[in-house]
DNA sequence: GTTCGTGCAAACGGTTTGCAACAAT
DNA sequence: ATTGTTGCAAACCGTTTGCACGAAC
């Protein structure tokens, strides 16, 4: 089990604790925060931390290929954890935006489309949540 | 054939001149563009027109289902006169949005997600254009 | 004369940047 | 000493809003 420290250094990433303590939210959610939502959760526990620092921090993690920024929302990124291939759906009512399996769906024909070389696909959908 | 002005007021839009230089342009690109490209554009023709103009304009013509906001690039909105169903391929050494015809692909398994009821979808595809 | 649309400027929200202080090597 | 990191404030960019003027019914 490697820990959150030897993530950063296998990346490249020098693990101050202000990188520690974004990294331990931002890379253990599923909930597809905003980098103003990481900032909230990440002073209950590093009350010091600026806002500029987790931009940065956020963008040094994308950058080294520990989060994917995703823009799925109007106005907004959001980080995702999650960097292996996956769709995503997003929930109509509430602006959440939840992983969907890889394995969940097939798409088909996206390696004959003429004169596009896809290097990377993904499906958006758009909807209701059913309780 | 519909002129745009037909366009407008079967959308219950008063078609006013700055409605009008807007609609001729946005209405009949296949480019996608931001707001304020829209604004550029338009001004060449219509020089007198308002930033505010041209955004309250475009949300207008959204809500009237005459445009689809699409949140596809990071930071921006990109307006697409396309409405129905299809997918996008996005440039990844432009950024440019490439529409693809709903028929080049097929997706398979998003009426079985449990708990999710899918109102729309896409695919979302980035890559090379081949020459 | 009331309603609707426009243009301007100010405000706004999310994000980046410049810079001085500081920590680590 | 050099290099890298932080925090603050200011700047920035895309977008929305408040408001007064003007056009149309």
């Amino acid at each position: 089990m490697s820990t959150i420290v030897d993530r950063l250094r296998n990346s490249g990433i020098q693990p101050t604790p202000q990188r520690i303590a974004v990294a331990e939210f931002v890379l253990n959610t599923a909930a597809h925060p905003t980098a103003d939502e990481v900032w909230t959760h990440v002073r209950a526990r590093c009350p010091t931390i600026s806002r500029a620092t987790v931009y940065n921090t956020l963008n040094l993690f994308a950058e080294k290929g520990l989060l994917k920024p995703q823009p799925l929302r109007e106005g907004v990124v959001v980080f995702d954890p999650h960097v292996k291939p996956h769709h995503h759906f997003i929930d109509e009512d509430t602006g959440k935006v939840i992983d969907v399996p890889w394995e969940a769906l097939r798409v088909r024909g996206e390696k004959s489309l003429e004169g596009f070389e896809v290097r990377e696909y993904q499906v958006v959908m758009r909807g209701k949540r059913r309780k």
